[in-house]
RNA sequence: GGGCGCGUAGCUCAGUGGGGGAGCGCUUGAUUCACAUUCAAGAGGUCGCAGGUUCGAAACCUGCCGCGCCCA
């Protein structure tokens, strides 16, 4: 066994040799297995153009420690990775870079343009790939997925034939979001909503007989522009005359009627609207119920159009302006006041959107929402934590038509070709030359690409080969558990799952793990823009890692935001050095040591007392994990390592390690080893590399960690007397506290008096003397059962059937520990109190379970005892000092 | 306007029916013997407020206050 290792752990000398390790060995390989159970995760595909940021670290962490422990349980566990074409991201990218040139990429053509964006792809889409690999991941990279694969966009044309082909994907004229920035339709998951003061204006609206005017409010006065009525609510007392009236669109001059819609809310302004079925979505919903004209004024780039007459050419918000500048002019302006309200923006770009009609293609979401309302609703699809279940189910049951089109040329084009000749629509897996319907050739194919989520809807299972039927899709469809953010609940798991339930007649993956952001130090999210995202690789190339793995999964609960902190990494790889040293410890005084089964009953206390431990924790881990605990599960292993293993058993180990009989030394030798390699696989999801670097160096079974079996609980490890370790631990303590209070330095050897009543104590401390000894310093115990005469200058400490006393040679100062046991019996009365008002409390007696009750019956009897030995001890002291 | 979450030690957060926890910070003491990225001891909390359910509430219910997020 290797001795001469640093006593610090340096990640940058292991990770990278381990990873090519795993990948040469090929064991991040999934292989169909009949004999084995799958566990299958896809990974939520980052966008290919993208940098890993703490969000990606956090997600996959998470992941990774799931398929990890699931490998070591024996399942064949595949986590499959990929990357996303995300259209609007890259193109804009690519257009950067074009920029540079001085080019746009109207003056590369489609085809020139794509070659660059692939040009692009290949030589940056490979970073986040390496990236991923950095954290540790250890995904079946020889199943590699990009959206734009070949057989993804297969999968992408066979799902919008059958779509098409059940009626469920339309074209329509419809009212969208649009980005007069980034010139494409959004989605309305796409449009950020954020609240802004602005200003309402009102309006008057001449009435055509003469009779006066109607005021209405507004805060887009340029879109009166494209007014094709006023509506009031029909029950609304003040309007009820008017409805059906005319009156003149000022500054147009032009007639519009009055009409009546239930929509409209009487407390808001003057409970008249304005309806602009061209610019406004509740407009053109309401344009439609009463088949109002649709005008829209404004262009594509945000500029008034030839239907705003002498307006047009004019930025929209210029035109505001302008426009309420002769509202005043010619009488119409009444009055403004100023409104906080909601308005959308681009979440690429974030300009305010332009609500517009346009054609575009759309998914039909109604039929598709219900199954997949019915699956979470059945608990077929569970989420973690369970709240987020309310969000999804909210929106699928508000659902609207998906805008399916983007004005993009990066991306799935849509598969429709439309025929000059005769006007029809072609819509094919294949693409076509001639109009099926007249034959001519006179076709062009739809300019417009689908939304990126269109093919990530697919994912689960386009990755695993569909439309085709392979035995990857056979074998790990449908998919274990999702873990991903709660941002993109709408975008991306509802859509997966409608999808999934469509084609594959059943859910994508039995739960979904919700994480929460990685905020920064003062809670705000990370972005560029603020410039104070924390970069994972710099957090890896400073502390390795498994230090940012431990970090991002420690400390916080399913679905809760996080804020990074850079004491937390410290803590993290302060953990880290620990196992390391541990482990260090252990090769250095294991010499010739050779591995064999543990002999139970040679044990001594301290043996079984670990072994109980490691068990229980390995039963709590393991649960936890199951549950998707992630951080309760960290939090059990951690303190288990540091404050059990190593605090105290590696404490108490050194008796027999560095003592003469060699029988307690091997037995010694082969529970550390035995425990440290337990604890190390219980560690591996987590910690991958520095597990496997120790583990490698120990005695083991296997090439590596990751692929060594899981521990089990072991029912021969349940040790019914482990728990009479506890009486040792209080004695160490109790010792360890009189020294500390009464500053006695541990070069000082004190030598003890130990005042026990009850036998099987004197037992335990008897056979456990030399942990005493050695963990609170101290020369000799000499144990008496009755009156042993204590010498009047000692302090003393109570425990459970014990009493123990360290004389002080004359330096002990009365006042002080008077005062220490002041405060000791202050204790032990409130603990009297609390157990005695349960304990006099009927109802508790009655309506407690059994064991609660002993147990406090119990505490009452150990505390009362405690507490006369207490002031016995007081009583003295204070006699002697008067 | 509707919904969700949070409020626990100085800070950041776990805990969710039965003696209030962790990390960091703070105080005191310790170093040839795995680790100062360490060890030992300690201080510090009417678990946001008010009601209720219960033998028992930080946890469950209701209301309120404060903060945040999502949807419209």
């Amino acid at each position: 066994m290797q001795k001469n290792l640093p006593s610090t752990y340096n990640p940058k000398d292991v990770e990278d040799k381990w990873y090519e390790f795993w990948e040469k060995e090929n064991l991040f390989y999934a292989k169909r297995d009949t004999n084995k159970q799958p566990f299958t995760i896809v990974i939520p595909p980052p966008n290919v153009t993208g940098q890993l940021h703490m969000g990606h670290a956090l997600n996959n962490t998470l992941q990774d420690i799931l398929i990890r422990t699931k490998r070591m349980q024996g399942y064949s566990a595949l986590w499959l990775p990929g990357t996303d074409h995300a259209g609007i991201a890259t193109e804009a990218k690519v257009k950067e870079q074009l920029a540079d040139e001085g080019l746009s990429k109207y003056d590369l053509g489609r085809e020139k343009f794509l070659d660059r964006v692939w040009e692009w792809k290949e030589k940056y889409g490979g970073t986040i790939i390496n990236q991923l690999k950095k954290l540790g991941s250890s995904c079946d990279w020889s199943r590699l997925r990009f959206t734009m694969d070949e057989g993804l966009s297969k999968a992408v044309r066979e799902v919008f034939v059958l779509l098409y082909e059940k009626g469920l994907i339309y074209r329509g004229n419809y009212i969208v979001n649009w980005c007069p920035t980034c010139k494409t339709t959004l989605s309305d998951i796409e449009v950020e909503h954020e609240d802004q003061m602005d200003k309402l204006y009102y309006v008057k609206y001449p009435y055509k007989d003469g009779s006066g005017y109607m005021t209405v409010a507004t805060t887009r006065p340029e879109t009166i522009l494209g007014d094709t009525a006023v509506a009031v609510n029909p029950e609304d007392e003040r309007y009820r005359d008017m409805v059906g009236k005319t009156l003149i669109l000022p500054i147009m001059g032009k007639e519009i009627p009055v009409i009546a819609d239930s929509y409209v809310d009487m407390e808001f302004g003057t409970g008249a609207v304005k309806v602009t079925p061209g610019h406004d979505t509740n407009d053109f919903e309401m344009g439609l119920r009463h088949d109002l004209p649709v005008i829209t004024v404004i262009d594509d780039s945000g500029f008034m159009n030839e239907k705003a007459g002498k307006f047009q050419g004019m930025d929209r918000f210029d035109c505001r302006k302008a426009l309420v500048e002769e509202l005043q002019r010619d009488g119409f302006f009444e009055k403004m006041e100023d409104l906080s309200h909601s308005v959308g923006h681009c979440y690429r770009c974030h300009t305010t959107v332009e609500p517009t009609v346009s054609k575009q293609w759309f998914v039909k979401m109604k039929p598709l929402a219900e199954p997949a309302i019915e699956v979470v609703k059945q608990g077929k699809v569970k989420f973690v934590p369970e709240r987020f279940a309310k969000i999804y189910l909210n929106w699928l049951e508000n659902i609207r038509d998906w805008c399916i089109s983007r004005q993009l040329w990066w991306g799935h084009r849509i598969p429709a070709w439309y025929c000059k000749e005769c006007d029809e629509t072609t819509v094919s897996r294949e693409d076509v030359t001639t109009c099926h319907k007249c034959g001519s050739s006179n076709i062009e194919q739809d300019p417009d690409v689908l939304d990126t989520w269109f093919s990530s809807a697919l994912w689960p299972f386009s990755t695993l080969g569909w439309p085709e039927a392979t035995p990857d899709l056979k074998y790990f469809y449908p998919t274990s558990v999702l873990v991903t953010a709660y941002d993109i609940i709408f975008f991306w798991v509802a859509r997966m799952i409608f999808s999934a339930i469509e084609f594959m007649e059943q859910p994508p993956f039995e739960n979904v793990v919700i994480t929460g952001l990685v905020r920064d130090g003062q809670g705000r999210k990370m972005s560029k823009s603020l410039g104070n995202g924390i970069d994972p690789l710099e957090v890896i190339d400073k502390y390795g890692a498994d230090t940012l793995r431990f970090t991002l999964s420690t400390g916080n609960a399913p679905g809760n935001d996080m804020r990074f902190y850079w004491e937390k990494v410290e803590a993290s790889r302060n953990f880290a050095n620990k196992i390391w040293n541990a482990s260090r410890f252990m090769m250095m005084n294991l010499g010739d040591f050779k591995p064999s089964e543990i002999d139970v009953k040679r044990l001594s206390l301290k043996d079984r007392w670990i072994l109980k431990r490691i068990n229980d924790v390995t039963r709590d881990v393991t649960d936890s994990l199951e549950k998707y605990e992630i951080g309760i599960a960290a939090q059990k292993i951690y303190d288990f390592f540091w404050s059990e293993f190593c605090d105290w058993y590696i404490e108490m180990a050194k008796i027999d390690l560095y003592g003469e009989n060699d029988k307690a030394k091997r037995c010694t030798e082969q529970v550390l080893s035995t425990v440290l390699e337990q604890a190390l696989k219980l560690l591996h999801p987590f910690m991958p590399f520095i597990t496997e670097e120790i583990w490698q160096h120990i005695p083991h079974e296997g090439n590596s960690i990751m692929t060594s079996p899981w521990p089990k609980y072991r029912e021969e490890w349940e040790f019914e007397d482990a728990d009479q370790m506890e009486l040792v631990m209080d004695a160490v303590r109790g010792i360890r506290n009189i020294r500390a209070e009464m500053n006695v330095p541990p070069s000082k050897k004190a030598s003890a008096f130990a005042r026990v009543s009850d036998p099987s104590v004197m037992n335990i401390l008897k056979s456990n003397m030399e942990v005493i000894y050695s963990l609170a310093k101290v020369s000799e115990i000499e144990f008496e059962t009755e009156t042993l005469t204590i010498p009047h200058k000692a302090v003393s400490c109570v425990i459970k059937g014990a009493e123990i006393f360290i004389p002080m040679e004359g330096l002990v100062d009365m006042g002080t520990e008077i005062a220490r046991l002041e405060k000791e019996k202050k204790n032990l009365e409130n603990e009297i109190n609390r157990v005695n008002k349960k304990l006099g409390n009927r109802g508790f007696l009655e309506k407690a379970p059994q064991d609660v009750v002993e147990k406090e019956q119990q505490k009452q009897k150990d505390y009362q005892a405690m507490l006369q030995k207490v002031e016995q001890r007081l009583k003295m002291m204070t006699d002697l000092v008067e």
